[in-house]
RNA sequence: CGGGAUGUAGCGCAGUUGGUAGCGUACCACGUUCGGGACGUGGGGGUCGGAAGUUCGAGUCUUCUCAUCCCGACCA
């Protein structure tokens, strides 16, 4: 058991703090608000990186890279995007420091910007005054542009990878000739996100679009993926924007079409943040730390030797050495740790908080009887297992990890939600059981926002696909052809 | 940004009416250990979050400030 390690029934939000914390995954920095990605943690974010990078560039999108400022002006064109960002923005005002007669470090005041420079707190304005230039006629379309980059939003209070002023991401920004292919732009990144989510992250999720409320400035429709925790509030994962021609006509962006006739280009966005990290640790670690899912997991096996003497290490080592080879022959990632500083406890309670998916643990015994103990971390389960054919035992457990857990988390789902018909099953169901509530509601931004101020739940999502079904809004009474999905979220 | 709480060794904490700062753990050395966070002996580590003030003297009192956590408002 992990050593003064909050219990998530205790305080679930302490313990994932605690967690992200113990689990080297991220740490506070001397700057207000921003995180310290420590290198374990990074290396999960990397991996999640470069399975999401292949889904972009098999679907066909490039990476580029745009400015970190983005000059005032350019703010103030599109008018929603703007009032959505304005409240959280961080401004370069200045350009030169200088020492006074006092000997401190102060601002240049005579080095003032002519104009103001936004740190992004997303790029759509940049990016689009950018795309004016690279587009003239239907040829130059569509363009399929994938940034990779770091952005800031001032946010009043922080939590580590959840919520903090900078986080990184990937943001997506593609021009399109016509509606109808930026629309299905749209719905394909989102499933680029789905397939993401459940099956590196193993994190079932909603896919479905936001209401007006809860939508992107600037976007005509949002689409996103909802997760739940496992303390039943939901958490945005990704979401994907069908811009329609905002952006294009804000920016001035005209193309030619064969007819020769100009038309605005039509745009998408879409971007997932280092959120996902906090969504990964939420969704399935527990009481004894981390849990990772085998395909992001940095180290997807550990070997333990156990031994008595240098003499004994030393035999151990050649076959431990030998096995760490047969497994990474199948593209598996195996951390032999001979270190003689720890002992092997100290080294298995270290490895089950760290999450790593599975530890084999070879010793004198097993030497003599050509056994290895496996031990996987998602049951906590250990087996004894022939060192004969471990190689291919252990891809197969790695693969049933990944599942189970996404099995766990999808029976977690479908356990929290609830459909309810009335507004005291509602009100029940938000206060006192958490989860995803299923309720109808009568389509008005008022009722939401009452709703919300009344329960702090808010809609989480209209599912794509929703069977349509006649009833009541639980809060206004007023008729309603489809359920949406309720939550309290991150 | 409003309400509440907390900042003392890497981490977790104690520190009485103001009188030269301590415990656990971690760290270093040596020895015994090693199949679930070992034990013994010895040792190192602090401008008490920061700034200013009161005082002969401040971890302790006053003011300001910064950060973190919890509850609101805001949000990926």
């Amino acid at each position: 058991m992990a050593k003064d390690f909050t219990k998530r029934a205790d305080n679930y939000s302490q313990w994932y703090n605690e967690l992200v914390i113990k689990a080297d995954l991220a740490e506070n920095s001397a700057v207000r608000g921003c995180m310290v990605i420590k290198p374990y943690g990074y290396a999960i974010w990397e991996k999640m990186q470069a399975a999401l990078d292949k889904m972009f560039k098999e679907t066909g999108h490039q990476n580029a890279y745009f400015p970190l400022f983005i000059p005032k002006s350019f703010f103030t064109k599109e008018a929603s995007h703007v009032e959505g960002f304005a409240k959280e923005c961080a401004i370069v005002t200045h350009y030169r420091l200088k020492t006074d007669e006092n000997g401190k470090i102060v601002v240049d005041e005579t080095a003032k910007l002519e104009e103001e420079l936004i740190v992004r707190p997303t790029s759509e304005t940049i990016i689009w005054d950018t795309y004016r230039n690279w587009i003239q006629s239907y040829r130059d379309l569509p363009i399929l542009v994938n940034q990779w980059a770091n952005v800031v939003r001032w946010e009043m209070r922080t939590r580590l990878f959840l919520r903090t002023a900078e986080f990184l991401w990937q943001e997506g920004h593609t021009a399109h000739a016509t509606q109808e292919e930026a629309l299905v732009e749209t719905r394909k990144m989102l499933d680029v996100y789905a397939t993401f989510a459940e099956q590196f992250m193993a994190v079932p999720v909603l896919k479905g679009i936001k209401t007006a409320n809860e939508r992107f400035a600037g976007a005509i429709e949002t689409f996103c993926i909802e997760a739940l925790m496992q303390d039943g509030k939901a958490l945005q994962a990704g979401t994907s924007h069908f811009l329609g021609q905002n952006f294009a006509k804000a920016f001035d962006v005209k193309f030619l079409t064969k007819e020769n006739k100009q038309e605005y280009v039509w745009a998408t966005s879409w971007g997932v943040s280092t959120r996902l990290m906090g969504a990964l640790v939420m969704a399935h670690s527990d009481d004894n730390g981390l849990v990772l899912p085998p395909k992001l997991a940095p180290i997807q096996v550990v070997i333990v030797p156990i031994y008595k003497n240098d003499e004994q290490l030393a035999e151990i080592s050649v076959k431990a050495e030998a096995i760490k080879k047969a497994i990474e022959a199948k593209g598996i990632s195996v951390k032999y740790d001979n270190r003689d500083t720890y002992k092997p406890g100290w080294k298995f309670a270290e490895y089950e908080f760290k999450g790593v998916p599975l530890r084999l643990a070879i010793g004198p015994r097993d030497m003599e009887e050509g056994t290895i103990e496996v031990a996987r971390r998602d049951t906590m389960e250990k087996a004894i297992y022939q060192q004969i054919d471990i190689e291919n035992k252990v891809e197969h457990l790695l693969d049933s990890i990944q599942s189970n857990l996404y099995q766990k988390a999808l029976n977690f789902r479908d356990m929290s939600t609830y459909k309810v018909d009335s507004w005291a099953e509602f009100k029940d169901a938000i206060e006192n059981k958490g989860g995803f509530v299923l309720a109808h509601w009568d389509g008005t931004t008022e009722t939401e926002l009452k709703i919300k101020e009344e329960t702090k739940a808010t809609i989480r999502t209209i599912p794509l696909n929703n069977p349509k079904e006649n009833g009541k809004c639980i809060f206004s009474g007023k008729p309603s052809t489809q359920r949406v999905v309720f939550a309290k979220a991150y």
